[in-house]
Order: structure tokens, then sequence, then C-alpha cells
DNA sequence: TCCTAGTACTGTATGACGTACACTATTTAT
DNA sequence: ATAAATAGTGTACGTCATACAGTACTAGGA
């Protein structure tokens, strides 16, 4: 692929990666499964983008964790907080109003619209 | 708005507004005009956002530019080069493939889709 | 006639995040 | 016994939207 392509891709991620992690933290999740989880959904994201996602979104207080040592395997869950909720209910809000949007405007000139 | 949600927004721009941009300069356009025309489909941007956008698209020659002097006012006119079209109709299609994908990602959970 | 807003552009620095990379550790499968 | 999978921590870099400073001229209003 194109370097610049590449580059204007990962780009376009940045925020969209915030919306699609804090969309599956409404229930307990830990790390490892989230990348399963997101990949089935089709959301391909690697360990190193997720685990310092889960850094900064913990650290914004957007997320709280907890261990659970109970399995061989310890494993550290990430849950939305309430504020976390309040943000991202406010930022799904703003990303499908911008996105229909843009939408609009890169459907200009092409015959198919493809959310249809 | 809280800050924290102003500058999550600001991440879901970038990528976005360079495909907004593009996709109005298949004809010359001069830069303040695009802001006008931006705004009237919805997508609201700085004139100090366009300039240095611009200057990085010409920079990566996914545009060129020419000066029309004609009018009492100068104006310096974008619009997408061969490589930019190319670039441009790869962008757009990933951007509409990965964004159906959070869409449905997004609308899990809620009743509504808002897109229909 | 003067002043402000609008029109039109150039240049530069900063903050934030996806990404790559290095690293650690244990379990599971081959 | 070894490699892959599972699970995590930490750090540095490249990129761009944004803010800010600045220049310049025209048009409109007082």
């Amino acid at each position: 692929m194109d370097p610049l392509i590449h580059s204007l891709l990962t780009e376009i991620r940045r925020g969209n990666l915030t919306l699609a992690v804090l969309s599956q933290l409404r229930s307990p999740q830990y790390g490892y499964s989230l990348v399963q989880l997101l990949k089935e959904l089709g959301v391909v994201i690697e360990q190193s983008t997720l685990y310092p996602l889960l850094r900064r979104l913990e650290k914004q207080k957007l997320v709280t964790s907890f261990w659970d040592k109970s399995d061989k395997r310890p494993r550290k869950y990430y849950q939305l907080s309430g504020y976390g909720e309040e943000v991202f209910h406010q930022l799904r809000k703003e990303w499908m109003k911008n996105t229909k949007k843009l939408y609009g405007v890169l459907s200009e000139g092409e015959g198919e619209h493809e959310f249809d």
C-alpha cells in the first residue's frame, strides 16, 4: 500500500479507536479479550495499540480497572466509569452527526449510497 | 464543553478533514471559497486549519495550485492531481468500509439506526 | 473620509494519539 | 523442548488539527 495512504488511514483511526474501545466496555473486559472481540466486530487493533490506549483512558478517568487473579492467568479488567459513560454518549452522538455529514459530502458525485 | 471531549473530537477530525477537502477539489477552488463551501456542506473548518492542510496536500503532491490574479484579489486555486484522485478514491473507499463497521459497532445496544 | 469587517493568504509551535519497538511472564500446543 | 498463544508494562516517534502571529487589500458602513 502507498505509504501516504497508510499514514492517512492512521489519522482516520485516531479517535475512532477510542470510540470502538469505549463501546465495548459497558461490561468488564480484559485487554486481550478486547482485541479478539473487536476483531470479530471488524475493528482490528494490535495489543501494542490497545494497551497504551487503555492506559490513557484510565488516566483520563473514563474507565476503571481491577485485577482478576482467580484464574491461572491474571487478567486486568476494564470497565466504563460513570464519567466515561457520559463522555462516550456525547462522543458517540457527535460522531454519528459528523460522520453522517461527511458521508453526505463523500457521496456527492457518486451514484451509490453505500450505507443504504 | 468538557475539554476532554473537545480533545477527543479533534482526534476524530484528523484524517476526516483531509477527505472532506480532497472531495471538493475535483474542480479548482481557492482557500477562502473552500471554507465557505465546506461550511455549507456542514463541515466547519477555520482558515488557520485549512491553509496548513492545503500546504501539506500540495507538498504530498495530492493537489496542484496556480495563482489567478485576474481579479482585484489574487487567489490561489487548488485542484486534485492525478495522483491525488487515486489516493482520494482509495481513502474514500477505506473510509466508507471502516465507518460502516464502526457505525455497526456503535449502533449495538441502541435501538436506533441513525443512518437509516 | 475613516474605520472596521470581510476577504485572502503565509508561517510556526504545540499537544495528543496510533504505532512500533523492547521487554517480561506464563500457559498451551506442537 | 520449543514455539505460539495469551497477557501485560513501558517508552519514543511521526503526524496533523489547532492556535497564534502576521501581512495585505477590498468593500461596506458610519
